[in-house]
RNA sequence: UCCCCGAUAGCUCAGUCGGUAGAGCAGGUGGCUGUUAACCACCGAGUCGCAGGUUCGAGUCCUGCUCGGGGAGCCA
């Protein structure tokens, strides 16, 4: 294979750590496009490394803008006269290209630098059935070609911003003294309150099915059911009776049959637990946490934030920049219920204390009634799961979900049940192995302490932030049922 | 799992009353211009999602299936 002019002759250096080639592609000395048109580089020779967006070529100047990932913005690269650079003809949109020119303000364009080209090297050609075009796709074509979509402008900024949030998210918890915790993927407990499960098993099912034996799940890899973990609270609980303050961040998983535009199969769940805090401490934190995450894309995520507010969500800005400015809105689910009665609307699904609060209902809180994020607290024991605090009436737990406009439900937390009688009745009413949970009542006995904890479902936080109306959209290899492509 | 909508060129779509297929973009060729979602001319490109039915005749009407989208439930 050859790549441009360059001769792939590797050798070891003395260290024996590293390999490089001789002519190589300057991995290490070629300058980003988003450093060209930072104004870094003016006046000097750069390699750039990269692939052809646009090409327009007349007689006497030919134009390429490339694009290296490192920004939603081009470097335009200028050929002149083209007949010195016959790779030109070559060039179609995503062929990748090694260049050598010089960096040249400019003024009155449209971009304030350029690259005069004094070398170009073509170093895969990109064939003509590209299907990606120099105009708009609509995502649900680029759904289709997943491999293909992170070479969009949208999912280049999608995937930078959910690469800077990730960190962003690490410093706040890190700033604040929590440790990052990995809780485990593989889990045996089969019933976390929380939804449907994958399960995981090296059995040969088809063989088996064949046989038509009764299954022994002593002969499975475990040497019982297990599954992929749908939330690392639990044992994050006990990591924060010895740690004080944790959070997770990772793989969650859920098998519902969930065909909506903010359900994933397999989404990525922000987890802090912390000892001596009680809700409302943690309500605190959670607003604390919310707005810094949206202050920090608004200032550090320019290039992000003004492509969503121009070409996602209009006006995406301004309402972010009101959130950051205001308190978020606080009620009990008791008062909820009586908003929603006072309502004057006609919901599909009827509004009653005991009832959950439908998609319907949520909507009107977040997006009509109070219009902005909204915690709705202390709901009804009966609908929510067995770990959450009871309050003193006996009635409701000290459980907190945040709302927020476009997107629903993004934080889910509570205040856990630290008293042993407590929690063990519960588990006993709603049906689960007292012997198989021993170890997460052991916690209680053992010197209690009070302790809250919550779930963010990041891909939601980004929709949120973004603008961006589909999950799906927002992390590079969706799952869902049915679709577990690339 | 339930309800609604859709599937026509590589992409986005049009296709009237049932009469055998069109545009823009992308690609090719040529031209032109410091161009910038470049522009102009020409060219190639289709088992109209699949299977069956009604009809002299189906992209168009009917049935089933597959896939895609939206909504509900479940939740983050």
């Amino acid at each position: 294979m050859t790549l441009g002019n360059s001769s792939l002759k590797w050798r070891k250096n003395l260290v024996g750590v590293f390999y490089w080639r001789e002519m190589q592609m300057d991995y290490f000395t070629r300058t980003r496009v988003k450093e060209i048109n930072s104004g870094q580089k003016v006046d000097q020779e750069v390699i750039i490394l990269g692939w052809a967006r646009t090409k327009r070529v007349s007689k006497n100047v030919g134009f390429v803008e490339v694009n290296d990932g490192s920004s939603l913005h081009n470097a335009q690269i200028v050929f002149s006269p083209p007949g010195d650079f016959p790779e030109l003809e070559r060039i179609i949109t995503g062929t990748s290209l090694r260049i050598v020119g010089k960096v040249v303000k400019v003024e009155g364009r449209e971009q304030a630098y350029e690259v005069h080209a004094d070398k170009l090297e073509i170093v895969g050609e990109c064939l003509h059935d590209y299907p990606l075009q120099k105009k708009r796709h609509t995502f649900e074509f680029l759904r289709e070609i997943a491999h293909l979509r992170p070479r969009t402008n949208t999912f280049g900024v999608v995937n930078r911003f959910r690469s800077k949030l990730s960190h962003c998210i690490h410093e706040y918890y890190q700033n604040r003294g929590f440790y990052y915790i990995h809780t485990p993927i593989i889990t045996t407990s089969d019933c976390e309150g929380a939804g449907d499960l994958f399960q995981v098993t090296t059995l040969p099912l088809e063989e088996l099915a064949d046989q038509k034996k009764k299954l022994d799940m002593n002969e499975d890899f475990f040497g019982e059911k297990a599954y992929l973990t749908v939330s690392g609270q639990l044992e994050g609980e006990l990591l924060c009776s010895a740690l004080g303050d944790i959070y997770t961040f990772g793989p969650t998983f859920r098998a519902e049959q969930s065909y909506t535009t903010r359900h994933l199969s397999e989404f990525w769940m922000m987890e802090p637990e912390m000892a001596f805090c009680d809700l409302d401490e943690m309500i605190i934190l959670i607003e604390d946490f919310l707005k810094h995450l949206i202050s920090f894309s608004l200032e550090n995520c320019e290039e992000e934030m003004a492509f969503f507010n121009r070409w996602i969500d209009k006006g995406r800005q301004k309402v972010l920049q009101s959130i950051i400015e205001s308190d978020f809105a606080k009620i009990t689910y008791t008062d909820a219920v009586k908003i929603l009665e006072k309502a004057n609307r006609d919901f599909e699904f009827p509004v009653g204390w005991g009832r959950d609060l439908q998609s319907e209902h949520e909507r009107f809180l977040s997006e009509e009634y109070f219009k902005k994020p909204v915690f709705v607290t202390d709901y009804p024991r009966d609908i929510k799961a067995f770990y959450m605090r009871v309050n003193d009436d006996e009635k409701t737990v000290r459980a907190v979900d945040v709302l927020v406009p476009l997107v629903g439900e993004i934080v889910g937390g509570s205040q856990r049940e630290e008293r042993y009688d407590y929690l063990k009745n519960n588990m006993l009413q709603q049906g689960l192995d007292i012997e198989e949970y021993q170890w997460f009542l052991d916690i209680r006995k053992y010197g209690t302490v009070p302790h809250s904890g919550f779930g963010l479902g990041f891909e939601r936080m980004i929709m949120y932030l973004s603008g961006m109306s589909n999950i799906r959209d927002v992390i590079p290899f969706p799952r869902f049922p049915r679709s577990a492509k690339f």
